[in-house]
DNA sequence: CGCAATGTAAAACGAACGTTTTACATTGCA
DNA sequence: TGCAATGTAAAACGTTCGTTTTACATTGCG
C-alpha cells in the first residue's frame, strides 16, 4: 500500500473515532507510521486531509449502496454498520464539527450528500416501478435515521429502519 | 437574567453553530459579556460548560415533546427545527467531537438518549393504545432521521417522517 | 462603617496546536 | 557513477489553547 492511501485510511480511521478537531497531527503521523514531513507532502494540511478521507470514504460508500431495490438497500447499511461500526455520518459530523468554515470539507460533504440523495431516489424509482419523490425523501430519511439511531440503539435501529421502509413501499404500491 | 443563564445560552449558541472544539474560550467571554475570571467561577471548565449546556437543552427539549400522539411529536420537531434551525443532534454531535472521552459529556448525553428513547415509547404506548416496543423504534428512528436529513434537505424531511409516521401507525393498528 | 461577595480588565501560565525547516539516509534510474 | 526523488528524525516556528493569577472597582448587607 502506498503512502498516500495509507495515510488516508489512518486518518479516517483517527477522525472518525476521536473527531477531526481532537485529532491532533502527532497522532496522525504515529498512526500513519510516516514523519510529518512526508505527511504534509501527500496531504497538503489537515482540512485537506479530512477532505481527501471524506471522498475516500464518499466511493466506498456508494459502492456499497450500488442496489436496485429498497430492502437491499437497508441490507447493505446494515453490513456498512457491521464492518465499520455506528459513530454517526461522518460527513455531516465534518461539517458541524467545522462549522461550515472549510470549504474543501463543506464542498465535500455538499457533493456527497447530493449523490446520495439522488442514489436513494434512483433506487426508490426502481422498486417503485416509476419516480416517487415522496416516497424517496421517507426512505432518505430512514437511513439517516437508522446510521444515527444507531450510534445508540444499536443494530436494532436498522433491522427496525428496514421494517418500516418495506411498510412504506407496500403501502404506495396500493 | 443572570451570569449563568446569559453564559450558558450564549455558549449553547456557539457550539451549536460552530462546534465544540473548534469555539474557543475569549469567544465565550466575548459572547456571554464577561470576563473568563467569571466565566470559569460559574462554569468550572469548558467540558463542564458543555455540560451545562446539554443538560439545560435537554430540559428544554423534553418539555416540547411532553405529547400524547405520534403526530404531535412530529409537530413538536417541526416546530423545534423552525425555532433552532437543524445543525443534527447536539447530544450525538458532542459526545461524537470528544470521541465519548469527557465524562461530564457522554454522561449527560447517555442520560438524554436514554430519556428520550422512553418518552418515544410513552408517547407510541398512548397513540397505539398499547405497548408497542417495535413501533417505537421505528419512531424515534424516523425523529433522528429527520433532525439530521433536515440539514441538507429542510423542514421536508420533517414533514416526511411525519408521513411516514402517519402510515406506519395505521399499519400497526390494523 | 466595613467587610465579604461579585464583578472587570489584562497579563501570564505551560501545553498543545498546525506547519515548516534543518540535516541526513536511502533508493532507483539515466 | 551520480543525481533527483523520497523518505526519516527532530527541532523550531509562531499561534492559540484552556486556565489561573494579579490588581482593582463596585455593591449589598450586618
Amino acid at each position: 500500500m502506498d503512502m498516500t492511501s495509507q495515510l488516508t485510511a489512518a486518518a479516517e480511521r483517527l477522525f472518525d473515532r476521536h473527531g477531526y478537531m481532537a485529532t491532533g497531527m502527532d497522532r496522525l503521523t504515529e498512526a500513519a507510521g510516516m514523519s510529518s514531513r512526508t505527511l504534509y507532502k501527500h496531504a497538503g494540511s489537515k482540512a485537506a486531509l479530512m477532505a481527501r478521507v471524506l471522498t475516500e470514504r464518499h466511493r466506498r460508500f456508494m459502492a456499497r449502496i450500488d442496489v436496485r431495490t429498497i430492502d437491499a438497500l437497508f441490507a447493505a447499511l446494515e453490513d456498512w454498520v457491521r464492518v465499520e461500526g455506528s459513530r454517526g455520518c461522518l460527513f455531516l459530523r465534518s461539517r458541524a464539527e467545522t462549522g461550515g468554515d472549510t470549504p474543501e470539507i463543506a464542498e465535500a460533504v455538499a457533493l456527497h450528500k447530493e449523490a446520495f440523495h439522488r442514489r436513494v431516489s434512483e433506487v426508490v424509482a426502481m422498486d417503485r416501478g416509476r419516480e416517487d419523490l415522496a416516497l424517496a425523501e421517507q426512505v432518505l430519511v430512514l437511513v439517516e435515521g437508522a446510521t444515527h439511531a444507531a450510534v445508540y440503539r444499536g443494530a436494532d435501529a436498522v433491522s427496525a429502519a428496514r421494517a418500516a421502509a418495506a411498510v412504506l413501499l407496500e403501502r404506495a404500491r396500493a
